[in-house]
DNA sequence: ACCTGAACACCGTTCAAGT
DNA sequence: ACCTGAACACCGTTCAAGT
């Protein structure tokens, strides 16, 4: 917050160079998000991140515990790009907010919804998420047993959601191919397969070749909460 | 499938020990299962496999082109351990059976959710599953565009689910304590939370510590087929 | 055809030592 | 207080060479 002492010389005075600005936690942040965009969360590395700030891999461990709390650092900046409805939208909007916003800021970094699933929520952003969820479901009429469970199922659609969306996109990237010939190719290896064993498969291979991600997303989610709204009258 | 040519000594005579019984992919599979349930997904090498088949890393990348075939390899075994339900059942008790034998196979392994999520599948038993749910879901009277959709999402439902599970029981297993211990550690974690900004968390924390998993599960899933059922309506 | 020795280019983490 | 040299105990993968 408050600019510690980071004793720079006098301002202008004799400095040639930047001259080692001090290492910290959101310094070591950055860089990590640097390497997690241009080499995926597979092949991020401390020597890689300490290598990006002119620095040696020991030197992270002074102000990380291990790479775990950096994932740890990573998950929460994520979560924290995410907004929070107006609470003043009715609750199937404020959800369809709620979930749209959030993909995106899964979909602004490279393996989010990996990084978002292998840690755990205890940070404040990914904090306040929960309580937004259980607070917006609450007052909505749910009960108080279901509410958890509920939230539990409207994060593991988006997460999910994005999980597939990064590796489908990582998959374009790697192989140089452009939509229009992953598409042929994709549409080949549906005709391959046995017809026999896989017929329904083939049948609607169509369907998913191509995906329309938006679309997708958004009927998912409406199914979602038709299911939600059920219980809701059953309360009633 | 058939024995070929194994050329082991003459049967009994001069065969002092199991000398060499040669490598395949199976062998390989098997000892990979045996390190997964020992040390967990991230403590897999080649290295570690190779010793548990008394044999050199090296060795392993005639019958195995990488890691990642390997790990295709555990999730097609771990897709072919789960049973595909009776076709003459209603279509939700099928999907209800479906989805319990799915988290039962995941839940077999180690890290098994997370295997399925990792890799494409593009195996036998694997596309057998995705098979039966198109099928069904098109029996059903679904809509072609919305099954692959809707299967989908029961496809993430029951993953991300086994997923959480399996974060669970592994927290469980490395720190030494009982449910007991830890139900106390949870409340108490709960209680430091600032009870201004996490309202709801906090009184609903009684209800996300000790989770009934089987319940959870099976409402879940009747959430996901209520909203499944309303779209069955909206097309008649 | 099948396996290995040896190497290459990496890892995360620790810790005594330097400033 | 903050950073580094050097080491430890590992990785996945390749490839010439052996049988």
């Amino acid at each position: 917050m408050a600019r510690r002492r980071t004793i720079r010389p006098a301002e202008g005075a004799d400095s040639s160079g930047p001259l080692h600005t001090p290492l910290d936690r959101s310094r070591i942040e950055a860089a990590a998000v640097e390497v997690l965009q241009r080499e995926g969360l597979a092949n991020i590395s401390m020597r890689k991140i300490a290598d990006e700030l002119g620095v040696k891999a020991a030197s992270l461990y002074y102000h990380v515990r291990d790479k775990d709390e950096l994932h740890r650092l990573l998950a929460e900046r994520i979560g924290s790009e995410a907004p929070l409805p107006d609470a003043a939208l009715p609750w199937r909007e404020q959800i369809g907010q709620w979930a749209a916003d959030f993909r995106q800021a899964l979909n602004r970094y490279r393996d989010a919804a990996f990084i978002m699933g292998a840690t755990i929520a205890a940070t404040p952003a990914r904090l306040a998420h929960i309580e937004f969820l259980f607070r917006l479901l609450a007052d909505t009429g749910f009960g108080d047993e279901q509410i958890p469970w509920l939230a539990s199922m409207l994060r593991n659609y988006v997460v999910g959601f994005a999980d597939e969306e990064s590796r489908l996109a990582d998959r374009a990237q790697r192989s140089e191919m452009d939509a229009a010939d992953r598409e042929r190719k994709n549409r080949e290896a549906f005709e391959e397969l046995p017809a026999d064993r896989y017929p329904t498969l083939i049948r609607l291979s169509a369907m998913t070749v191509s995906p329309d991600l938006d679309r997708e997303f958004a009927f998912g989610l409406d199914v979602l909460l038709d299911g939600f709204e059920a219980r809701l009258e059953q309360a009633d």
